[in-house]
RNA sequence: GCCCCUUUGGCGGAAUUGGUAGACGCGCCGCACUCAAAAUGCGGUUCCGAAAGGAGUUCCGGUUCGAGUCCGGAAGGGGGCACCA
């Protein structure tokens, strides 16, 4: 029988129909199943999809579909992350308005997400810059204000002259504004801040309870909270008429056991008492200016020398009263870490030993490794780093590091200078409050208003939302919430007289820092509903681009404490298991034999190969082309692949099914026309096999073969099913998608018995479970041509909706193992042997094989290795 | 500079976590169908060798009856942080 080309263009739009009418992926709060909460990180409404989303969200589908066939009540939604600079960029180049250009973009990305075929609850879709998300983030910035976890204060700020914003320090890479690229500066304005430095050490120990994250992105996180334990000491100044009055210097430091190797202090050009001496010396207050001129870019600081100014300030050593060390003022030295000032010990770090050479300090090695030679060991010009023994440093002599930073610590901290302890032992972090204001429109207002007389009063709830102005010139630098005309003039709500509105509006961060949360009760009236949100969350699982390893992931967990405390959930973790999925790369091509040529999109090029070389051509004009790396999709260089064609002439299946196969779902995946079309082939070959099949299947009752073929396909069957439940709850997606090609594989000479009507009533019965089976796992990948699968089997209702299959455990284990026999090591042989033969028989059964009675030539083996059900190794 | 990950056929990658290396896919080769091609089906495909056999998981060394897997060192590739005291 000739069967039809299956085709998925038709298919496809059939079912999403029918899925849409049957509402069967809208989730009900109040299902006594047990909950399973699977997300994809949202996307940013740019226009278009691109492959990558189709492989995050094919990857979220899997799992979807899987856990709802499991029995769960699986949560599956989608939204948009809608506000941001993209938008404004597009209405000041194509005068339309940010709001107009980004719905138009969510309405064709929905069109091109539903033509996916996932099977998400889109009755909870939102945008986050939809007035009634907002709203409630209004609102949970006022809980968040009133509990002490945002505060305002003037601080120096990334400003990024392009888009004249301010950046947190997370959006600045080497130097340049995350978006425009440009060079940072730096301004102090009076910004918002939340109080996420105040979690670091719970954002921290609380990493090692996330065991179903990556390793790496704990380690990410971990590094970038920056925990370090050390001390706080204060240095007596010799002569406090030279200083301005001040009688001491403060440092941080990790290293309080090499105090005896110091040979210098430096403070930063930003520091008080820098500011007081620049104030008197010019030579100084230039020093300090070109600090701060070279400091505004971390490109130059890569290159900068160290630098410093030597004072005429001295300080007492504190373990030594007649031990004096000079200060300097110094470039490589920050103010808003630790004290702003350091003790210097050349011998123990590099940047210090660099120093010291540079201004002929003295050198002196106070730790060595443990088995060097104290009177010969020197430093010259590389710093020792490394634990050890302690030297030349009088009493703490033999001890080592963490026995001398013990005792220097409680021996300072029980000493006094002034009235106040001369040392404090003291935890520091790098982790910075998160500065939330941004000079832009297009974001979130910030829901306070400012009076002369009451100062900072927060919009009454009751006056929520803040809504953004509609008309407004975005044509001009600078913030145009601040430049429209009436906007900003509001009544104070406290007093009534003229106040001023904040203009600024909040970093679009904070709007995914808790849409998940919003998700799970998406219309309801306060920010959550806090007894479903608990009960949903945390997410089970998060899929994702490891590019938010930080930013984003760090930021909801803040925000899931902060709502916590504010009594807008009951957890810390967000999510429970991330997934973060690698990219879509494209081989690049280009004209010209240079490699300075126009890139060329994939859609034109055509590939030859012959004997194993492959060459590339203009398709259109001829002309040969030059085949460069692979590398990330990109527009800039052209290797891009539309989805939308992609699904158009193959289908969503295909495109689906491509995306999980081959690569592991961690690495990139590089996308290939032959890796489509192989997909493609194995969606026609299903369709085949059990198309030409069903005639003869029809009526025929589901069973497990009990011998010959029959029970060899429900063997494979039923192995199957196992194998790919076992991988896809791991996400091992690739390995789930070589088990479906091998049982088709196993089943395509009994499925072809069967339709050439030859096959018996018991091969039948198994082909019909097998074919089924076939049916139900790829349904996760392959959707569509499942459900088309199944009705073509005879079977009613959907494949959607139909439990994950049962596998007979008796099936999947063999009755009789084949044990490879090795010799010393080297494979020899086989044995095959009952599964369950006993210790003796095995034995009895490897000595009695030809090969090894070869080998031992009558001699007992000196020992014999009997790894049940798996091995046999002879020893000789 | 510091930290982390990674290295398996022509290519993407499997390997029950110390037990038959190369599942599955791509590519390639052969055969069938066809006047022919495409499509499809069947078979082969780590390397050397006609075969018997031997070698083989970046390289060097170690532990073990047995190492892709564990340990030590080197090299290549990728990523994160980066004046953090």
């Amino acid at each position: 029988m000739a069967m039809e080309r299956y085709n998925p263009k038709q298919a496809e739009t059939r079912w999403q129909r029918i899925w849409e009418e049957a509402r069967i992926f809208e989730t009900d709060n109040d299902s006594p199943d047990p909950k399973y909460y699977v997300l994809e990180m949202f996307p940013y409404p740019s226009g278009r999809i691109h492959m990558g989303h189709v492989r995050n969200y094919a990857m979220g589908d899997v799992v979807a579909r899987y856990k709802r066939a499991r029995g769960f009540n699986v949560l599956h939604p989608m939204g948009w992350d809608a506000f941001g600079m993209p938008a404004e960029n597009a209405a000041i180049q194509n005068k339309v308005h940010p709001r107009d250009w980004t719905y138009a973009n969510i309405d064709a990305m929905r069109r091109q997400l539903k033509s996916m075929g996932l099977s998400l609850d889109w009755s909870r879709e939102f945008a986050t810059c939809d007035v009634e998300y907002y709203t409630q983030q209004q609102a949970l910035f006022l809980d968040f204000l009133a509990a002490g976890l945002i505060y305002r204060r003037n601080s120096k700020v990334n400003w990024d002259p392009v888009d004249m914003t301010v950046l947190a320090n997370e959006q600045v890479i080497d130097g340049r504004g995350w978006r425009s690229g440009a060079l940072v500066e730096q301004r102090e304005l009076t910004q918002w801040f939340f109080r996420i430095s105040d979690f670091a050490e719970d954002l921290l120990v609380s990493l090692d309870e996330l065991d179903q994250w990556p390793e790496k992105v704990r380690l990410m996180q971990k590094n970038w909270i920056g925990k370090s334990e050390g001390l706080t000491l204060r240095w007596e100044i010799t002569d406090p008429a030279e200083a301005g009055g001040a009688t001491d210097i403060e440092v941080y430091t990790t290293r309080p056991d090499t105090l005896y190797g110091a040979s210098f202090l430096a403070i930063a050009a930003d520091h008080p008492l820098a500011r007081d001496l620049a104030a008197k010396d010019p030579a100084i207050a230039s020093f300090c200016d070109q600090c701060r001129r070279a400091g505004t870019s971390l490109a130059a600081l890569e290159t900068a020398e160290k630098i410093g100014f030597r004072t005429a300030l001295e300080v007492v050593h504190p373990l030594d009263p007649a031990w004096t060390i000079p200060v300097f003022i110094a470039n490589f030295v920050l103010m808003d870490y630790g004290t702003g000032a350091i003790f210097g010990c050349p011998s123990g770090d590099q940047r210090d030993l660099d120093f010291a050479r540079k201004y002929n300090l003295p050198v002196t090695p106070v730790v060595m490794p443990a088995d060097a030679d104290a009177a010969s060991f020197v430093i010259t010009d590389t710093a020792y780093v490394g634990d050890g023994v302690m030297i030349n440093s009088r009493d703490l002599d033999g001890l080592s590091p963490d026995q001398a930073f013990a005792q220097v610590a409680s021996r300072l901290e029980t000493r006094t200078l002034g009235n106040a302890p001369q040392a404090a032992r003291k935890t520091n972090y790098r982790l910075r409050d998160w500065g939330l204001s941004r000079q832009r429109y297009w974001g979130a207002p910030i829901p306070v208003i400012h009076c002369e007389d009451c100062g900072v009063v927060p919009v009454p709830v009751a006056d929520l939302p803040v809504k953004l102005p509609d008309d407004v010139t975005l044509d001009r630098p600078g913030n145009p919430l601040d430049h429209h005309p009436t906007w900003k003039h509001v009544t104070c709500p406290n007093c009534g007289k003229d106040a001023r509105r904040e203009t600024d509006t909040m970093d679009t961060f904070v709007d995914s820092s808790w849409y998940f949360a919003r998700f799970t009760a998406p219309r309801h009236a306060t920010p959550t509903d806090p007894a479903v949100a608990s009960a949903w969350l945390p997410v089970d699982q998060y899929i994702g681009g490891i590019e938010h390893a930080i930013l984003h992931l760090l930021y909801s967990r803040f925000f899931t404490r902060a709502m916590r405390l504010t009594g807008h959930v009951d957890l810390k973790e967000p999510f429970r298991g991330l997934f973060t999925q690698g990219m879509v790369v494209h081989e690049t091509y280009r004209s010209g034999k240079d490699s300075k040529g126009e890139w060329i999109a994939p859609a034109e090029v055509e590939i030859t190969e012959i004997d194993g070389v492959r060459t590339a051509r203009h398709a259109r004009t001829g002309e040969p082309l030059v085949i460069g790396s692979i590398e990330k999709m990109s527009k800039s260089k052209k290797n891009v692949v539309d989805p939308d064609d992609i699904i158009d002439s193959y289908g969503a299946d295909t495109a689906r099914f491509f995306m999980l196969s081959d690569s592991p779902p961690d690495r990139d995946v590089i996308w290939t026309e032959a890796g489509v079309e192989g997909a493609h082939r194995f969606v026609q070959r299903i369709w085949r096999l059990l198309g030409e099949a069903s005639a003869n299947l029809e009526g025929v009752r589901a069973g497990t073969g009990t011998g010959g073929v029959a029970l060899a396909v429900s063997r494979s069957a039923h192995k199957t099913v196992k194998a790919v439940g076992e991988d896809i709850e791991k996400l091992a997606f690739n390995k789930a998608v070589a088990r479906l090609y091998e049982l088709v594989n196993t089943l395509a000479a009994p499925l072809s018995e069967v339709a050439a009507g030859k096959a018996e009533p018991e091969l039948r019965s198994a082909c019909k479970q097998a074919a089924d089976m076939v049916v139900q796992l790829i349904a996760p990948m392959m959707p569509h041509l499942a459900e088309e699968c199944w009705k073509m089997l005879g079977n009613t209702g959907m494949v959607a909706t139909t439990r994950w299959p049962d596998y007979d455990p008796g099936l999947v284990t063999d009755d009789q193992v084949t044990l490879p026999v090795q010799i010393n090591g080297k494979k020899r042989g086989d044995l095959t042997i009952d599964r369950n033969a006993d210790q003796a028989a095995v034995e009895a059964a490897v000595l009695a094989l030809d090969f090894v009675r070869a080998a031992t030539a009558g001699k007992p083996p000196r020992k014999l290795i009997i790894v049940p059900q798996r091995i046999v190794n002879v020893v000789i």
